[in-house]
DNA sequence: CTTGATGCAAATGGTTTGCATGTTT
DNA sequence: AAACATGCAAACCATTTGCATCAAG
C-alpha cells in the first residue's frame, strides 16, 4: 500500500471539480490517520472537532458524499450498526462478526470468483468496494 | 426448492419453543406467499394486514425476529434501505444495483471459495444467509 | 461575484423498546 | 395460572435535508 498522501488527495478532489475547503482537508487528514482502523463518520467527526469544533457531524456526512463522489474514499456499510469508511487506496473487503462486531479483513482477490460470475452471467458490475460478509468470528463460533 | 408447506414451518416454529399464534402464522404466510420476491417488514406488514388490520408492524418486526432465531427465516441487509426477509429454504445470496435498486440473486455456491478461505484463514464461519454485494446491474453499467 | 460548502436545527425512516393487556399452552 | 406474545406509543440512531449564511474559485 502506498502511503497515503494528503497533498495528493486534496489535488485530486480539487481535479474532480469539489473545493477544497478546511472541513475537507480535516476530514481526509482523519481518515489518513485513521490507518487501518474502521472509523465510522461519528468516528471521524470526532477527530476533526480535536482540531476544529466547529466543524459539524453534518459537514462530515456530505464531505465523505463528496469524498466517495470523487472516488477518494469507500463506504463500508454494516447492516444495523454504522457505516464506516477508508481511504479507497486500502483495498480490501470485510467480514464482521455478526454476534461481538470485530472485523476481519479479506484481501482485495478473495471476491474475484464471484465478481466474475455476476458479470458472465448477469452483466452486473461489482462494486469491489462495497462488500460485507456477516457471520461468526473464531470466538463468537463455538456457543 | 422444495414448495414450502405452511403447517410444516408452523410445526418447526413450535418446536423451537417458540408459541404458534395469529401474527405468526400470518406472517409466514405472507413469506411463503411471496414467492421469490424480496418483501420487506413493510411490505409483510401490509400483506398481513390486508388478513388482519389488528396485527402492529412492530409485531412483524418481533415476529421475523423470533422466526430468524428459530432459523426458519432469512433476513438480508441492505445499506442504506431496508432489510429484506425470505424463507430460509430459499437458499441465494444477492447483488443489488446501488443507483436503481435492481436485485440478482446469486446461487448459494457462489460464495463458497470466499467462506472457505474465510475459515481456513482467519477461523472465521461465514454465514451463508447474510452475503450481499453492491454494484451496478447491467442496465446502470454505462453512465 | 457566483456557486458551491457549511452550520444549525429539525425531519426522516427503519427498527426497537417499555409497559399494560391479551392469548397460548 | 404462568409464560409468552401483542398493541400502542414513544424512543432511537444513523443519516439527510431546508435554509440562511459563508467562503473558495
Amino acid at each position: 500500500m502506498a502511503a497515503p498522501d494528503l497533498d495528493a488527495l486534496l489535488h485530486r478532489l480539487r481535479d474532480e471539480g469539489s473545493r477544497v475547503t478546511t472541513a475537507r482537508r480535516l476530514v481526509l487528514a482523519a481518515l489518513v490517520d485513521a490507518g487501518g482502523e474502521h472509523p465510522t463518520a461519528e468516528d471521524l467527526g470526532q477527530r476533526v472537532q480535536a482540531s476544529n469544533p466547529e466543524v459539524h457531524l453534518s459537514t462530515v456526512y456530505r464531505t465523505l458524499d463528496s469524498l466517495e463522489h470523487a472516488g477518494l474514499v469507500v463506504r463500508a456499510g454494516f447492516r444495523g450498526s454504522a457505516a464506516t469508511y477508508h481511504l479507497a487506496d486500502d483495498h480490501h473487503h470485510h467480514a464482521r462478526c455478526d454476534r461481538c462486531g470485530a472485523t476481519v479483513e479479506l484481501a482485495a482477490d478473495a471476491f474475484a470468483a464471484v465478481i466474475s460470475r455476476l458479470r458472465r452471467d448477469h452483466g452486473f458490475v461489482a462494486a469491489p468496494h462495497h462488500l460485507t460478509v456477516g457471520g461468526h468470528c473464531r470466538d463468537c463460533a463455538d456457543s
